[in-house]
DNA sequence: GGCTATTTGATATAGTTCATAACAATTATC
DNA sequence: GATAATTGTTATGAACTATATCAAATAGCC
């Protein structure tokens, strides 16, 4: 019931390096994890980390965080939206949006434009350096990072832990 | 304390009734998703965020984070060790824990003891409030929060998606 | 033994994310 | 036309995360 393989802990081969990432138990190799192990949050919580973090690392050549990518996946697939919509779209607040966007728009990568028909709103659309960008980010995203994790996973389990994540985001 | 009359502080609710929870998207619902819908690091973070929004709410009669309960479950089964070897295990940076466990000690949920081997280093206990808390809160995890976890998803499913997140979390 | 290096808990501090209140400009509603 | 609501924005605070540093204690080395 507890650990049903005792897998040896993951040690990266690389040869002459300290690495000061965030391990999880550099020590401490005999430590009971308890009814941890059946949390579903806990493991929910290293796992979303671990794939940050590899995603953070996959996509640096092109210097975008995870939730700047989803604004721009979604921007790509929107355009002419404002930003309360897309703010609230990816469950960011409007407030915490703004800072978010300016970064965003001083890259060049996207563009506010005053909305004709209502003068309060902004019209957000990528540029042309935005597509580019985004272009370039999808295949990282695609080749480095999503293809290890259906690697691991295998390509059906990670079809169908994507449909229980959404489940879980949606109906609980 | 001038209180200037500008609207939207507290108005009643005129017409219809608006949800100030965290709503992903209340409006927008013809977005587009894109190819965020295959990224599995969002549907992490969202799955995630809902999980600990649960958790916090079933666990609220006896107080304790996701993280208090992390540290509880792991004094209980490893009594005696120090709080570098819970920090590290927990990934909690050893600054960042003494904070933690002041409060959880304030709490009288556990207890700091000098090692007489080696008195650099606190040993951790739970005191019997901190057993009895914890009981009462996994009790509560199991019967409000994993349990429907498990019903939505379905038990089989439930323990697929922890194996998968743990291999993740692991190795990748 | 004595000297240096390391470890442990702790403090200070800064960065990041997340959340709420409030405001000016604009639009909607009655 | 007066009042309410919305949009983008600023200010601000809480919570979480990360790094440097410190005193006390220990380990390691000669």
């Amino acid at each position: 019931m507890t650990a049903p393989k005792s897998a040896a802990v993951a040690k990266p081969p690389r040869g002459g390096r300290k690495e000061p990432a965030a391990e999880p138990a550099p020590e401490a190799g005999d430590m009971m994890m308890g009814e941890l192990a059946e949390l579903l949050g806990y493991a929910l919580k290293r796992a979303q980390l671990r794939v940050f973090e590899d995603f953070l690392q996959c996509v640096a050549p092109v210097q975008l965080t995870p939730a700047q990518f989803s604004v721009l996946l979604l921007l790509d697939v929107n355009p002419g939206r404002n930003q309360t919509e897309i703010a609230t779209t990816l469950g960011i607040l409007r407030p915490n949006f703004v800072a978010m966007l300016d970064a965003l728009e001083s890259r060049g990568l996207c563009q506010r434009t005053r909305s004709p028909s209502d003068r309060r709103s902004h019209i957000l659309m990528l540029t042309d350096k935005g597509r580019a960008t985004l272009a370039r980010a999808k295949k990282l995203v695609a080749t480095r990072h999503e293809a290890r994790l259906s690697e691991l996973l295998g390509e059906d389990n990670r079809i169908a832990l994507l449909a229980m994540l959404g489940k879980i985001a949606r109906e609980f």
